[in-house]
RNA sequence: CGGUGAGUAGCGCAGCCUGGUAGCGUACCUGCUUUGGGAGCAGGGGGUCGGGGGUUCGAAUCCCCCCUCACCGACCA
């Protein structure tokens, strides 16, 4: 659980919400008028255009119904018995099997109305928090003008990720797979003065990217909604105050959804920007490497984790140079074995091509390249490994026996852990050959030093000295303080109360709503299938009749269904003339938290049973009691 | 983009090697029986065998090209 309990359903203190009157129409009604009191955080700093209504309180979901249809007979859930070959992932296939979503094409899936539903339900969660933390919500086509987008850059930074779309008279647009230019096209077009400020604005909408490879489900599609929010303020505290009510809403929000997740340090990669941070749902299963601190609370995706220089290898003093034939030796390994040798006395020497020039990234023997450490230290959009023509090219060497040594005209850039490297074996840049006692200083110099290492368990906490545990995650939610990256290419600009103008300051915050939900069922099943927290399960309670032609069973299941329903519940009403053993393996597989069911035999002495999903445990209940009791634990 | 594998009924699969005009399970429809853990019997509907070209008297099957999809990889020189 992360560190906020779920707000309550009532009783929670009245929000706020900013709404700008555009013209003077309205007039200016003071905060006192609404009859509430006022607002007491930093919120809202009282500007006089801005005018103060409360929000909608947090609606209590069990008044939340989104389901119209809830006999089974006339709903449209089809579930499957069968795995789809195309799935893997526990929450793929339970979201194939359980009648949530349906593939159209690779990475692009349609939702089905159980999945929906708590689709919705997700959605709903967000949108409340994101009004509470005072965003205002908009909603923009999918579709970018090539313009925008050439103006930061991105049009061609995107590359192949992005879709492309023209028209009849072949003007170009992109479908967005992210929406910065838009937002600060908008706030630059209309909001100009500091009065203007601070303003959060949020969408949540479908993006599209090409990814290379699409794979577990929603999970990593081509087509995803996400929620974005876009923050907007004069200066770096604005941004701070702005950035921390989102860092706030995103607790709530997964805390909400009953997700266990951690928040570590990002690396904030193609958006830009300086400060970073991922919300990461804690899963075996994600795609994404966590350093995690032992010691203390320091957490960080491995692209970000920090590697200061290693101390090297005790190897004695400076020996000559020396060139050794090395038959057939074109890795660490094979140098390792062959020559009897540590691979922390090796240096290794990577060329990659970063957009089109062909770069040398030296590493120790037994360190792995951070890509995304390197590219962020190049500039450069693409970072692709060299191909062997490309190396042949660059160093006049076959691939397997590169070094640096008399490299001329590429960056030679360097981990800090190759310096200190005494005696060291590198390539030799011709086949089968290697130099050994190769020293940094004497034989070759780089052109630059930079920490380029991918860490890994047993590395340093960066905060405290203690090691790093590695563990994997699911990233559901980025915040970035952005600063003026945008603000200053689009100009973006407000003015101050000198009058001077001035870049806006700018943050980012994306939720990625469908790999939400897929991390709920990640966290939230078991081998029947899923198993709903209460806040986003589509239905609450199941009723199964377990003989729809029994007359007295019939009656009492359509008695708890009317009964429930004008309590609030969401219910299922299983009235298919079904076997029991079906009817219950559909419902443990959509998983829905609470079943009743109401059978002949226990309708004779006069009892129903209520089984819990989540541990399967079952109690008999008299019928004049069943439905409170139900009731009850749906509002628990 | 590389490797591997796969495209045959809504879903899961067999048939292909060895060419002769398509089958199994499930789902669906009808009837009867059954009714507390994915029922039984009987009858039935449903397929451009991914697409195109070729070989052949004849192609799901052999050959060529293309498309789509899945899994793994795409730093460790």
């Amino acid at each position: 659980m992360g560190e906020l309990a779920p707000p309550t359903g009532g009783g929670a203190e009245p929000h706020y919400n900013k709404i700008r009157i555009l013209s003077g129409v309205g007039g200016n009604r003071s905060p006192s008028d609404t009859g509430l009191p006022a607002p007491s955080c930093s919120l809202n700093p009282g500007l006089p255009r801005w005018l103060l209504v409360p929000a909608a309180p947090a609606r209590s979901f069990i008044t939340d119904s989104l389901i119209s249809i809830m006999r089974f007979s006339e709903a449209f859930i089809p579930t499957l018995k069968e795995t789809p070959a195309e799935a893997t992932l526990a929450s793929h296939i339970l979201m194939m099997r359980a009648g949530l979503i349906r593939k159209t094409a690779s990475g692009m899936y349609l939702w089905l109305p159980l999945g929906l539903s708590m689709f919705k339900k997700v959605e709903n969660i967000i949108r409340e928090e994101m009004v509470r933390a005072g965003a205002l919500e908009i909603a923009c086509s999918i579709v970018i003008p090539d313009e925008l987008l050439r103006e930061t850059g991105r049009w061609d930074k995107f590359g192949e990720e992005m879709f492309r779309v023209h028209d009849r008279h072949r003007r170009e647009f992109a479908l967005g797979p992210t929406h910065e230019e838009i937002f600060t096209d908008l706030v630059r077009n209309h909001l100009t003065s500091w009065r203007d400020f601070p303003t959060t604005l949020f969408q949540i909408g479908r993006k599209y990217r090409d990814e290379i490879r699409p794979r577990f489900g929603v999970m990593r599609g081509r087509e995803f909604t996400m929620k974005d929010a876009y923050s907007f303020d004069t200066d770096a505290e604005g941004l701070q105050g702005s950035y921390d009510r989102m860092v706030e809403a995103y607790n709530r929000i997964f805390s909400r959804c009953g997700l266990d997740f951690t928040v570590v340090a990002a690396d904030s990669g193609a958006i830009g920007g300086d400060v970073s941070y991922e919300f990461m749902v804690k899963a075996d299963s994600g795609e994404a490497e966590i350093a995690s601190c032992t010691g203390c609370s320091y957490a960080a995706n491995v692209e970000r984790f920090p590697c200061p220089a290693l101390a090297p290898a005790d190897q004695g003093s400076p020996a000559p140079i020396e060139e050794i034939s090395t038959p057939g030796m074109s890795t660490i390994e094979a140098l390792s074995e062959g020559l009897s040798l540590a691979a922390t006395g090796i240096v290794k020497t990577l060329l990659y091509r970063a957009d089109d020039k062909v770069v040398a990234l030296l590493m120790r023997g037994d360190h792995t390249l951070n890509e995304t450490k390197a590219l962020n230290h190049l500039g450069a959009i693409e970072l692709v490994p060299a191909t062997p023509e490309e190396i042949q090219k660059a160093t006049g060497g076959p691939v397997g026996f590169s070094g640096p040594v008399g490299l001329k005209d590429i960056r030679v850039i360097a981990d800090l852990s190759v310096k200190g490297i005494v005696n060291a074996l590198l390539g030799a840049n011709k086949a089968e050959a290697h130099f050994k006692n190769a020293n940094q200083g004497r034989d070759y110099d780089p052109t630059e030093w930079v920490d380029l290492r991918l860490g890994g368990a047993g590395d340093a906490c960066p905060e405290c000295g203690e090691t790093v545990a590695i563990t994997r995650g699911i990233e559901v939610g980025h915040v970035f303080q952005l600063g003026t990256v945008y603000s200053s290419a689009m100009k973006a600009t407000f003015l101050d109360k000198e009058g001077k103008s001035r870049d806006l300051i700018m943050g980012c915050y994306g939720i990625g709503v469908d790999r939400t939900l897929a991390s709920v069922i990640e966290q939230h099943h078991d081998d029947r299938g899923i198993t709903w927290p209460m806040e986003l399960t589509p239905f609450h309670v199941a009723i199964v009749p377990l003989n729809v032609k029994d007359e007295a069973v019939n009656d009492t299941a359509e008695r708890f269904y009317r009964e429930l329903q004008e309590a609030g519940i969401d219910v299922l009403l299983d009235d298919r003339d079904q076997r029991a053993g079906f009817k219950f393996k559909d419902m443990e597989l959509i998983g829905i938290p609470l079943r009743v069911t109401i059978g002949p035999k226990g309708l004779k002495s006069g009892e129903v049973e209520i089984t819990e999903r989540r541990t399967m445990e079952t109690e008999n209940v008299p019928v004049a009691e069943a439905a409170a009791r139900l009731i009850n634990r749906v509002q628990q």
